[in-house]
DNA sequence: CGGTTTTGCGGCGGCTTTGCGGCATGGCCG
DNA sequence: CGGCCATGCCGCAAAGCCGCCGCAAAACCG
């Protein structure tokens, strides 16, 4: 079954010619006149893109955009004319995921659908992985690359970031060097030993800036780390 | 039947969208429209995980954690406006498990839900299911490398470790100094008689080091040594 | 009780593991 | 192309650990 695409603009012409073409490449379409039907219609039937004129009857396509941002992260694609460059840089600016100006091919129309849905589907899938850490004084957000200890933020390199994220998220836990290699590199990553030791060095070394007392990173002789809570 | 969640929102689209969408998820929802109403509504009715959002009239969403908190350790997810400082609710936010920046996706939101619920019960299990060794006062973990006499940490190396944990997993029962050895370095290792009696002296010294009354590990002249629990 | 065996324990030398400064490479950005 | 940064590794010094020695005390035995 093809992926629903929600199409919104007042021209009569161009919404049976897009969605001709839409559906001959394997789409489904819903097309709407005007923003307030389609909002309405979205509510009751969803899809998974839409396709929207910025100036419309009634809600023009800015508006609508913020109605559906409100409730969702629905991929959409402006139509603009080729007059209004301000709202171009408007519609991007809040939150559409592309835009084209009139007039255009059919066939850049479904380039720029296929590569926002593929896309968006991209991020749900980096969106299902891990949350917030938070031990103690350290609270990690893996999905922004934020760390903070006692609130003030700790720039780190993405290797040490996973280290210590490998460390604090099982907190008490003893890791070995290998254990810490496979979360930083993939498993099958051969290193030397005291290149985690270097890491380990220069992450005590970030928060220490901060706080000489740190000494949550634990050394445990002849086993490997672990992060003390 | 389904897990119980609050969601808590001043605005009344999200509320119905988000809970319809939980809902066929296969969730329970208690939907509240601010603080105040949602802590009592919460106190008659419990769930699992609330979904707050932050900024609300009446008692907002960072004040609701801290009462909850104040109680329980339910688990709770925020919504934030994409205008709110990510600051605020990381350095101020005093223990959420996650949150969102609005606007998000349902699957998203999901996702998350997922897996803070997953979360929390991991955790429920971690303080349960691990082979901890414990003899009266004495506590070992071998995950954790930890060994505590009367709820105060022992530091030990890995082989008065190892050693300790094969007198003190079997209490009562004689060990000789061969089945100590293999149990600290693996079978096949030969090393002087002495050596044990060694590790032993360093045991023994350091816990009486907290406990000047510690004699639970005995000695049997011309056997070996055991455990008294 | 005297002699023999076994254990406790302080100590020591040597080996292993870590901490850390530093360097060279290599990627990235302007 | 030139600088900047991340990073992997080297090498030295410090710290930690371990096995054993030797002596004194304790336990055992006849």
């Amino acid at each position: 079954m093809g992926t629903r695409i929600a199409l919104v603009d007042d021209d009569q012409n161009i919404l049976t010619s897009v969605s001709l073409t839409l559906e001959n490449e394997g789409f489904e379409v819903d097309c709407y006149h005007d923003g307030e039907t389609a909002l309405r219609g979205i509510g009751r039937r969803p899809v998974e893109l839409a396709v929207l004129d910025i100036k419309m009857p009634r809600m023009d396509g800015m508006e609508l955009l913020q109605k559906i941002r409100g409730t969702s992260s629905l991929p959409v694609i402006f139509l603009t004319s080729k007059d209004d460059e301000l709202d171009e840089a408007l519609g991007l600016g809040m939150g559409a995921d592309d835009y084209i100006t009139k007039p255009f091919s059919q066939r850049l129309l479904i380039a720029r659908i296929r590569a926002v849905l593929r896309r968006a589907s991209q991020d749900e899938m980096d969106m299902t992985a891990p949350n917030i850490i938070r031990q103690g004084e350290l609270l990690m957000d893996p999905d922004r690359h934020l760390c903070s200890w006692k609130g003030e933020e700790v720039k780190l390199t993405v290797t040490e970031f996973l280290i210590l994220q490998a460390l604090a998220s099982r907190p008490g836990m003893v890791k070995n060097r290998d254990q810490l290699m496979d979360a930083a590199y993939g498993e099958s990553v051969f290193l030397d030993d005291r290149t985690i030791d270097s890491h380990i060095k220069r992450l005590r070394r970030k928060i220490r800036a901060q706080d000489t007392a740190f000494d949550n990173i634990e050394t445990l002789y002849g086993i490997g780390y672990k992060y003390r809570a």
